[in-house]
DNA sequence: ATTATGTGAAACCAAAAAGTTGCATATATT
DNA sequence: AATATATGCAACTTTTTGGTTTCACATAAT
């Protein structure tokens, strides 16, 4: 039962919603009509999110009008910093590579 | 049967083994060590991983290494690319009002 | 040659997830 | 007041997932 952000991305649906939410705020039927599952699997996804704090509600009336949290989607990129040092740093191995190149071809001319 | 990364994340044993092979290379054998799960259930991950082309394999005599393929984590650094241009332009915005705010202050003296 | 070790795969099971149907409630509209 | 609309929830079904047990097949060690 207990939910995070990597279960929440994990369902391609729900990657969907999240993208469509990121920019504007809509009502659960505005985003049902986006897909081709009901109102109802929408309306379960739409449940999980909230339950990993991803949306934010707004009620006006009988509307409610959810929109992303962007900032939680910042957890994804901090679980994402680990490698991101990792991969740069290979990078820098290649650049490195490349300049030894550089510099044994310029010798050889 | 479609298996991508955000499926490979979801389970926290994988997010821990592919932590786990960021930075070595490690026997299925090795990798279960590390974990209260058996041999085998360890080796399903593996599998997983494998089939979303997370894992690099090298093999000598009976024993294999498996080490994470680094560059395959960065498809998810694209993905939440969307979402950092506008969480950056939320930050801007702050820092918009914040600017405003010291102005107005400014002024005020 | 026999035994031990490292690995993968198939068969099975329990739990969780995703989806559907039907119902309940609240707020509009007429 | 009666009806329509927007939403959520509970019960049920099907599919998927994570795990275990068992087996098979290599390669290494004795």
């Amino acid at each position: 039962m207990k939910r995070d952000i990597f279960q929440a991305i994990a369902d391609p649906t729900r990657r969907s919603i999240i993208v469509l939410l990121a920019s504007q705020a809509l009502t659960p039927n505005a985003i049902a009509e986006q897909f081709d599952s009901t109102r109802q699997a929408v309306s379960k996804h739409i449940k999980i999110l909230k339950e990993c704090e991803l949306l934010d509600e707004t009620k006006s009336g009988r509307e409610i009008h959810y929109q992303l949290k962007i900032d939680k989607m910042q957890e994804l990129d901090v679980w994402l910093d680990q490698f991101k040092q990792l991969w740069e740093t290979r990078y820098n191995q290649l650049d490195n590579v490349l300049e030894s190149l550089k510099k044994t071809k310029k010798n050889e001319q």
